[in-house]
DNA sequence: AATTTCCTTAACAAATTCTTACGATCAAAC
DNA sequence: GTTTGATCGTAAGAATTTGTTAAGGAAATT
């Protein structure tokens, strides 16, 4: 499973592969439609990112004969922004377009919220799991949370800190890693945002949230889901 | 290791070195390209701050000439009409970019969030581990004390004192050389802070605190934690 | 045994960090 | 355009931690 980067630009092509080979995704190259269609032809691809604008058969050509055979994600670069209304009736449920100039960690959130989103819909399963503590038991494949049974719903961000908090029970994760985690951007201001998310969580999922049993917090360092082993 | 700032503005230089300053971070500064380049080969630099568009050799071939040999992670300055396109050829993973004008706050979130998740990808990892002592263990992880299975819930000082202490069992230390570890600042006064912290831990870890098993003090040197082999 | 030095203990005040409540903002739905 | 729901920011209050002081013990020195 492999990420498929085209562009007629070498330098675009080349930053996004040394970024996204960074984050662990396998990277396959394409500098023209064609390249890009054959590739998805030969290739095991879970996600595109596209180039509208190119020579010779353009991105949104492109797009359209790949999707005539397959239904891959695909995230669309666009220089100019007059171009955003074609994209959009192009695009299928889900897709996602990102605008020139980029800034390089936007792409990767969005590579990763859409791998993400894809997996969740049945597309092609990657890392979906289940995780359990207690009576908590968060699945990935539902987006779902319950506790001792009784389904709890959760708002995204909510989904997203816990998510992240369950994915290693136990662990212990600054207030800053939990932001940048769920909102997919450094954490600027000293602002008690996920603190009050916390609480929210709280109120959701514990009996008696003054004596939380599952979200606990460790003074001064953090956060953490409690691990019960049963 | 210190944070490396690279602008031709003075101004720049010195506002974000005050605001670095005042996180606890050590500040090189560069005024060109090629005093970076220095700084690069003679110091001990973790990450580096630097313009995109400067005179002479301009940020961008700096970078390059850094590239050649180090993997420093960059946070890249640049005016908002500048070519970003031309960053993104330059860069390599994990590197970020922010641009002018910026908040104060921003760099130094993205500052920490660089650092950060530079450790936490085998830049040059923490030591992260797992100590015993008879019954007693320390995980990193989970910032977790336990004795004999039952855990105890350490104030963030205490962790770092006990986190140095476990560091090297059965060695002793001074006062001092606990504070200058566990506060990161060189100790002072002949106050009697560690004494008390210990006196602490020992109520929390110990079961009788007066016959202390596990934190013993060594009569006008210091204190060790005592290394039961099992 | 007295003295000195160092360690232990206790209690308090200050600083820090977390919780909670409330209102503002923003975007989607009607 | 209004309503609704979700998210965010602020600020006050509560809880916890931390540093300081001071008094009491224990170990070494004389």
């Amino acid at each position: 499973m492999s990420i498929l980067i085209c562009d007629d630009e070498k330098e675009i092509v080349e930053a996004l592969e040394l970024y996204l080979k960074n984050e662990g995704y396998a990277i396959l190259k394409a500098y023209t439609g064609r390249e890009a269609i054959a590739l998805v032809e030969k290739e095991d691809i879970e996600l595109i990112i596209m180039d509208v604008m190119m020579p010779e058969m353009d991105g949104l050509r492109a797009t359209m004969k790949i999707r005539e055979t397959k239904n891959i994600p695909i995230i669309f670069l666009s220089a100019k922004t007059e171009d955003n209304d074609k994209i959009m009736g192009l695009t299928m449920g889900g897709d996602d377009y990102i605008t020139k100039p980029f800034n390089p960690m936007e792409v990767i959130a969005r590579v990763k919220s859409q791998l993400r989103r894809y997996n969740t819909l049945g597309g092609c399963p990657e890392k979906v799991g289940t995780y359990r503590t207690g009576g908590l038991v968060l699945e990935d494949d539902y987006k779902r949370l319950t506790v001792d049974g009784e389904e709890v719903k959760l708002t995204p961000v909510e989904y997203k800190i816990m998510h992240f908090l369950m994915s290693e029970k136990g662990k212990v994760f600054s207030i800053d890693q939990i932001y940048e985690n769920a909102w997919e951007e450094p954490a600027y201001n000293s602002d008690n945002t996920v603190a009050v998310h916390i609480r929210r969580i709280r109120e959701k999922i514990e009996i008696n949230p003054k004596e939380p049993k599952y979200l606990k917090v460790v003074w001064g360092i953090g956060y953490k889901i409690e691990n019960y082993l049963d």
